[in-house]
DNA sequence: CATCTGAGTTTGACATTCGAACTGAGCCTC
DNA sequence: GAGGCTCAGTTCGAATGTCAAACTCAGATG
């Protein structure tokens, strides 16, 4: 960005700072690995728990938050003879973070995956997509559009 | 993304997924929040504490971290009449997670800014700029052209 | 009735974070 | 050349958070 260093003080204090804030909701390392699950689909206590290794404490701590946040919500579902549980899934708001995390896939597949990326991120066409810096003007590809392929 | 639920494992295991991997790294409030101040041109220790407010033990600890994983170089200045000091400046693996906070500050602006956004981010000409999921081949605007320009 | 399963809660050891006080190197003033 | 200043960093004890393992609980199943 355009400032050739020298400057003593960011331009906007941390309170007023729209990323500052949005650390403060999901910064931290599971808050971010649980959004990640749960963008993959995966929505169930015991599922996350067998992906991430997460201590049920921890999680459950988490799941609670973020449902406060209002980033999940609490979706009843029923298992064949089975008794009714919970499953957590996005809402509008926690879908608005694929940006954060398609970005933060993308620079770790750049910067730290010397067997390259794990997963094609495109368009149901098939059409490469990206999580970038644009114009504002640009269509923006709805998630509904993207469709997340394991490659290998 | 193009899951109706019901999946039980994420498509790919934490250990080979990119955002996951980059969650390693930058994962933890305080490095995201120091990369911020990064991203804005501040680079000496004091002036971070000041903005962040963060202990002085964690901004030491961190600063560390963060140049052993290659995100921030410490940089030697030497101000009128004091000794020489370091400065902490974004590398280009550091520069590559421009993309992350402008999402996050994206996020944090349309879900947690009652009172609108306190940035905006133009290029050199002003034109609008977002960072967005888009089809590979748009052209992204390199960091250079990027301008943040507090509002009010 | 005893057992199983998914989703927690509890517990106690361990690690990290916080804030405040202290250190230290170089420069400046007297 | 003694004392003070600034920036950058260490140290320390208290508070907080994390972990793994054990325990709980409700309902379905045999």
């Amino acid at each position: 960005m355009s400032n050739s260093d020298g400057v003593r003080r960011a331009p906007v204090p941390v309170e007023r700072c729209g990323a500052a804030r949005a650390l403060e909701v999901i910064g931290d390392r599971w808050t971010l690995l649980i959004l990640r699950e749960a963008f993959y689909g995966v929505t169930r206590f015991d599922d996350m728990r067998a992906d991430m290794g997460i201590p049920r404490s921890v999680l459950t701590q988490r799941l609670a938050r973020m449902v406060e946040e209002g980033l999940l919500t609490r979706v009843p579902y029923r298992e064949a003879g089975a008794r009714e549980r919970f499953a957590y899934a996005l809402t509008g708001k926690g879908r608005g973070l694929a940006g954060v995390i398609l970005a933060l896939m993308r620079w770790g597949d750049a910067h730290l995956a010397p067997d390259g990326p794990a997963l094609a991120v495109t368009d149901r066409a098939g059409r490469p997509l990206k999580v970038a810096l644009v114009d504002a003007e640009v269509p923006e590809v709805p998630l509904r559009e993207v469709v997340l392929r394991p490659l290998v």
